[in-house]
DNA sequence: TCTAGGATCGGCT
DNA sequence: GCCGATCCTAGAT
């Protein structure tokens, strides 16, 4: 819940051969681990594909959703347990053409939603794994210095997650409420 | 090996 | 607001 927090206004930058795009961090979810009903490793479970979950934390948990879409995580905790913030949404401070490009042209949502920001950075499963701490990884995260007040993040139930019992209605959406509207 | 269902998106009504 | 696309993942057999 601390790093989803925190995460809010913070750059994610991509660096590909196409060159550098970045995104302001405006919309996220925690997912609290082995007790969390939503989450992938609820009650311990351990896959080929949560074994990043599982890892060191700073990294990039990457899958694919609905058979056609990915999902960016930045791995939290570690050291056995295995929790993630699910990133859902920023909006273009750099590279912004070639995210549109990405996108299809799709100016009015580059990146507010899972699948859309993945999409926009061309983000896969081949990112799995990837250190989200240094540019070396071509994805990181940075701080530039520019904070989210306090009153300007929106707390809600995270978003698809109605399965999950008590959990669903644990407010562990974080949205930057001067953006909150697309979804 | 089989099967159900999903941390979504976009087009259509 | 509704619904189909599309295929991987995980759990059951």
């Amino acid at each position: 819940m601390e790093v989803a927090r925190e995460l809010l206004g913070r750059l994610l930058l991509r660096r590909t051969p196409e060159g550098l795009a970045a995104l302001r961090l405006t919309e996220v979810e925690a997912y609290l681990g082995v007790e969390d009903a939503a989450c992938h490793t609820f009650g311990g479970r351990r896959t080929e594909r949560t074994a990043t979950m599982w890892g060191e934390a700073g990294h990039a948990y990457v899958y694919l959703i609905y058979g056609m879409h990915h999902c960016l995580n930045v791995v939290t905790v570690g050291d056995g347990h295995p929790e993630a913030v699910l990133v859902r949404g920023g909006v273009a401070v750099a590279g912004e053409e070639l995210m549109l490009r990405r996108r299809g042209g799709r100016r009015r949502s580059l990146a507010d939603g899972p699948g859309k920001l993945c999409q926009a950075l061309a983000i896969t499963r081949d990112d799995d794994g990837a250190d989200l701490c240094t540019p070396e990884s071509g994805l990181w995260i940075v701080d530039d210095g520019l904070r989210v007040a306090e009153g300007e993040v929106l707390r809600t139930p995270r978003v698809g997650v109605d399965y999950a019992g008590e959990a669903a209605a644990w407010p562990l959406r974080f949205v930057w409420s001067r953006y909150a509207g697309g979804r």
